[in-house]
DNA sequence: TGCCAGGCCCTCTTTAGGGCCTT
Protein backbone atom coordinates (compact mmCIF):
# COMPACT_ATOMS: atom_id res chain seq x y z
CA UNK A 1 0.00 0.00 0.00
CA UNK A 2 2.18 3.27 -0.74
CA UNK A 3 -0.57 5.88 -0.58
CA UNK A 4 -0.98 7.87 2.76
CA UNK A 5 -4.41 9.05 1.50
CA UNK A 6 -5.61 6.59 4.46
CA UNK A 7 -2.98 6.16 7.61
CA UNK A 8 -2.80 4.79 11.40
CA UNK A 9 -1.54 7.02 13.89
CA UNK A 10 -0.44 4.81 16.77
CA UNK A 11 0.72 5.06 20.18
CA UNK A 12 1.20 2.31 22.93
CA UNK A 13 1.94 2.78 26.61
CA UNK A 14 3.36 -0.05 28.10
CA UNK A 15 5.01 -1.44 31.38
CA UNK A 16 8.67 -0.46 30.60
CA UNK A 17 11.32 -1.28 27.43
CA UNK A 18 11.01 -4.53 26.79
CA UNK A 19 8.66 -6.14 23.99
CA UNK A 20 10.24 -9.60 25.23
CA UNK A 21 9.05 -9.47 29.11
CA UNK A 22 7.08 -5.97 28.86
CA UNK A 23 3.30 -5.86 28.12
CA UNK A 24 0.93 -2.78 26.77
CA UNK A 25 -1.27 -1.39 28.70
CA UNK A 26 -2.78 1.29 27.02
CA UNK A 27 -3.23 1.63 23.10
CA UNK A 28 -4.41 4.63 20.67
CA UNK A 29 -4.80 4.51 17.09
CA UNK A 30 -6.14 7.17 14.64
CA UNK A 31 -7.58 6.61 11.35
CA UNK A 32 -6.48 10.00 8.76
CA UNK A 33 -8.52 9.52 5.68
CA UNK A 34 -6.50 12.41 3.43
CA UNK A 35 -5.17 13.82 6.69
CA UNK A 36 -8.35 14.65 8.44
CA UNK A 37 -9.00 11.95 11.80
CA UNK A 38 -12.07 9.97 11.38
CA UNK A 39 -12.37 7.57 14.01
CA UNK A 40 -10.19 6.48 16.96
CA UNK A 41 -9.39 2.94 18.76
CA UNK A 42 -8.86 3.06 22.22
CA UNK A 43 -8.23 0.55 25.07
CA UNK A 44 -6.84 0.43 28.73
CA UNK A 45 -5.63 -3.21 29.11
CA UNK A 46 -4.83 -5.52 31.92
CA UNK A 47 -0.73 -6.81 31.63
CA UNK A 48 -1.36 -9.70 34.43
CA UNK A 49 0.99 -7.89 36.65
CA UNK A 50 0.64 -5.09 39.24
CA UNK A 51 2.36 -1.91 37.37
CA UNK A 52 5.79 -0.80 37.60
CA UNK A 53 6.03 2.77 40.12
CA UNK A 54 7.31 4.56 37.47
CA UNK A 55 5.11 4.10 34.91
CA UNK A 56 2.36 5.01 37.23
CA UNK A 57 3.88 7.65 38.06
CA UNK A 58 5.20 8.66 34.22
CA UNK A 59 1.86 8.10 32.74
CA UNK A 60 -1.18 8.43 35.47
CA UNK A 61 -2.36 4.92 34.98
CA UNK A 62 -3.02 2.77 37.94
CA UNK A 63 -3.55 -0.80 38.84
CA UNK A 64 -6.83 0.16 39.86
CA UNK A 65 -7.98 1.89 36.45
CA UNK A 66 -6.51 -1.75 34.62
CA UNK A 67 -9.20 -3.63 37.18
CA UNK A 68 -11.57 -5.53 34.64
CA UNK A 69 -9.78 -4.70 31.31
CA UNK A 70 -9.06 -7.13 28.67
CA UNK A 71 -5.68 -8.46 28.47
CA UNK A 72 -3.32 -7.31 25.68
CA UNK A 73 -3.93 -10.39 23.67
CA UNK A 74 -7.68 -9.79 23.41
CA UNK A 75 -7.57 -6.42 22.43
CA UNK A 76 -4.99 -7.53 19.43
CA UNK A 77 -7.91 -9.09 17.09
CA UNK A 78 -9.97 -5.58 16.92
CA UNK A 79 -6.78 -3.37 16.89
CA UNK A 80 -5.88 -5.35 13.84
CA UNK A 81 -9.24 -5.62 12.32
CA UNK A 82 -9.29 -1.38 13.10
CA UNK A 83 -5.63 -0.96 11.05
CA UNK A 84 -6.27 -3.50 8.54
CA UNK A 85 -2.97 -3.22 6.03
CA UNK A 86 -2.72 0.58 6.16
CA UNK A 87 0.70 2.40 6.71
CA UNK A 88 1.20 3.30 9.95
CA UNK A 89 2.81 6.39 11.87
CA UNK A 90 4.40 6.45 15.03
CA UNK A 91 7.11 8.72 17.14
CA UNK A 92 9.88 6.60 17.40
CA UNK A 93 7.97 3.95 14.90
CA UNK A 94 10.44 1.27 16.48
CA UNK A 95 9.27 1.35 19.37
CA UNK A 96 5.56 0.81 19.00
CA UNK A 97 6.45 -1.31 16.22
CA UNK A 98 8.43 -4.05 18.49
CA UNK A 99 5.09 -4.01 20.71
CA UNK A 100 2.74 -4.28 18.19
CA UNK A 101 4.90 -7.46 16.58
CA UNK A 102 4.86 -8.93 19.74
CA UNK A 103 1.95 -8.40 21.43
CA UNK A 104 -0.18 -9.56 18.32
CA UNK A 105 2.30 -12.88 18.37
CA UNK A 106 1.38 -13.74 21.75
CA UNK A 107 -2.38 -13.23 19.91
CA UNK A 108 -1.53 -15.40 16.90
CA UNK A 109 -1.48 -13.03 14.42
CA UNK A 110 1.06 -11.61 12.61
CA UNK A 111 1.07 -7.67 10.38
CA UNK A 112 3.16 -6.66 7.38
CA UNK A 113 2.07 -2.88 7.61
CA UNK A 114 4.66 -0.08 6.64
CA UNK A 115 5.85 1.90 9.40
CA UNK A 116 7.09 5.80 8.87
CA UNK A 117 8.56 7.11 11.79
CA UNK A 118 7.64 10.83 12.90
CA UNK A 119 11.01 11.46 15.13
CA UNK A 120 13.32 10.37 12.07
CA UNK A 121 11.19 12.61 9.76
CA UNK A 122 11.21 16.01 11.77
CA UNK A 123 14.83 15.89 12.14
CA UNK A 124 14.94 15.31 8.47
CA UNK A 125 12.65 17.90 7.98
CA UNK A 126 12.98 19.91 10.74
CA UNK A 127 16.61 20.34 11.36
CA UNK A 128 18.54 22.70 14.44
CA UNK A 129 15.57 22.36 17.04
CA UNK A 130 16.93 21.24 20.23
CA UNK A 131 15.15 17.85 21.04
CA UNK A 132 13.20 15.54 18.99
CA UNK A 133 11.17 13.85 21.82
CA UNK A 134 7.26 14.76 21.00
CA UNK A 135 6.52 16.99 24.04
CA UNK A 136 9.39 19.08 23.08
CA UNK A 137 8.08 19.21 19.59
CA UNK A 138 4.97 19.65 20.73
CA UNK A 139 6.29 22.93 22.40
CA UNK A 140 8.93 24.19 19.87
CA UNK A 141 6.20 23.77 16.75
CA UNK A 142 3.59 25.05 19.15
CA UNK A 143 0.88 21.67 18.14
CA UNK A 144 -0.16 22.33 21.48
CA UNK A 145 -3.78 20.88 21.27
CA UNK A 146 -6.82 21.99 23.79
CA UNK A 147 -7.41 19.22 26.00
CA UNK A 148 -4.69 17.13 25.09
CA UNK A 149 -2.07 18.00 27.44
CA UNK A 150 -1.17 15.21 29.59
CA UNK A 151 1.97 13.21 27.65
CA UNK A 152 2.53 9.69 27.95
CA UNK A 153 -1.36 8.50 27.91
CA UNK A 154 -1.97 7.05 24.55
CA UNK A 155 -5.05 9.42 23.34
CA UNK A 156 -2.90 12.41 23.89
CA UNK A 157 0.08 11.45 22.48
CA UNK A 158 -1.87 10.44 19.17
CA UNK A 159 -3.70 13.73 18.62
CA UNK A 160 -0.28 15.55 19.29
CA UNK A 161 1.62 12.91 16.62
CA UNK A 162 -1.35 13.86 14.29
CA UNK A 163 -0.29 17.44 14.39
CA UNK A 164 3.44 16.38 14.16
CA UNK A 165 2.51 14.24 11.00
CA UNK A 166 0.18 17.55 9.80
CA UNK A 167 3.41 19.81 10.07
CA UNK A 168 6.01 17.48 8.85
CA UNK A 169 3.69 17.28 5.50
CA UNK A 170 3.25 20.94 5.69
CA UNK A 171 7.62 21.06 5.28
CA UNK A 172 7.23 18.61 2.46
CA UNK A 173 5.19 20.55 0.35
CA UNK A 174 7.54 23.61 1.20
CA UNK A 175 10.67 22.20 0.52
CA UNK A 176 9.15 19.57 -2.74
CA UNK A 177 6.27 20.62 -3.97
CA UNK A 178 4.59 17.72 -3.13
CA UNK A 179 1.15 18.02 -1.43
CA UNK A 180 0.80 13.96 -1.03
CA UNK A 181 4.06 12.11 -0.67
CA UNK A 182 3.80 8.36 -1.48
CA UNK A 183 4.77 5.96 1.09
CA UNK A 184 8.16 4.73 -0.63
CA UNK A 185 9.39 8.82 -0.85
CA UNK A 186 8.69 8.93 2.84
CA UNK A 187 10.62 5.75 3.70
CA UNK A 188 13.18 6.54 1.41
CA UNK A 189 13.48 10.13 3.68
CA UNK A 190 13.75 8.59 6.35
CA UNK A 191 16.96 6.22 5.47
CA UNK A 192 18.32 9.39 4.04
CA UNK A 193 21.03 10.44 6.12
CA UNK A 194 20.54 13.91 8.00
CA UNK A 195 23.23 15.65 5.71
CA UNK A 196 22.30 13.96 2.93
CA UNK A 197 18.18 15.05 3.15
CA UNK A 198 18.75 19.07 1.21
CA UNK A 199 19.82 17.02 -1.75
CA UNK A 200 17.34 14.33 -1.74
CA UNK A 201 14.39 17.10 -1.53
CA UNK A 202 15.94 18.67 -4.18
CA UNK A 203 15.77 15.84 -6.26
CA UNK A 204 12.39 15.47 -5.60
CA UNK A 205 11.18 19.24 -6.52
CA UNK A 206 12.90 19.04 -9.43
CA UNK A 207 10.86 16.20 -10.27
CA UNK A 208 7.11 17.23 -8.84
C1' DT B 1 22.78 -14.15 41.08
C1' DG B 2 22.92 -10.23 38.51
C1' DC B 3 21.59 -7.92 34.94
C1' DC B 4 18.47 -6.24 31.77
C1' DA B 5 16.56 -2.83 24.61
C1' DG B 6 17.17 -1.51 19.99
C1' DG B 7 18.39 1.55 16.66
C1' DC B 8 19.58 5.96 15.20
C1' DC B 9 22.74 9.93 15.17
C1' DC B 10 26.85 12.64 16.00
C1' DT B 11 31.71 13.08 16.40
C1' DC B 12 37.39 14.39 19.13
C1' DT B 13 34.44 8.19 13.78
C1' DT B 14 34.76 4.12 10.55
C1' DT B 15 39.52 -1.15 14.52
C1' DA B 16 34.14 3.43 18.79
C1' DG B 17 31.64 5.48 22.21
C1' DG B 18 28.02 7.98 24.11
C1' DG B 19 23.59 10.50 23.90
C1' DC B 20 18.90 10.44 22.34
C1' DC B 21 14.14 8.50 22.04
C1' DT B 22 10.36 5.27 23.07
C1' DT B 23 7.83 3.19 28.30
Amino acid sequence: MDTTREIIILDFETTGLQPGSDRTIEVAATLLVDRRPVETFSQLMHPGRPLPGFITALTGITDHMLRGKPRPEQVMHELRRFMGARPIVAHNASFDRRFLLAELARAGLVADNEFLCTMRLARRLLPGLPSYRLSALVQSLDLQLPGASHFHRAVADVNHTVALWLRLHEAIEQHTGLTSPSVKVLTRLMRTSVGQTARYLATLALAS
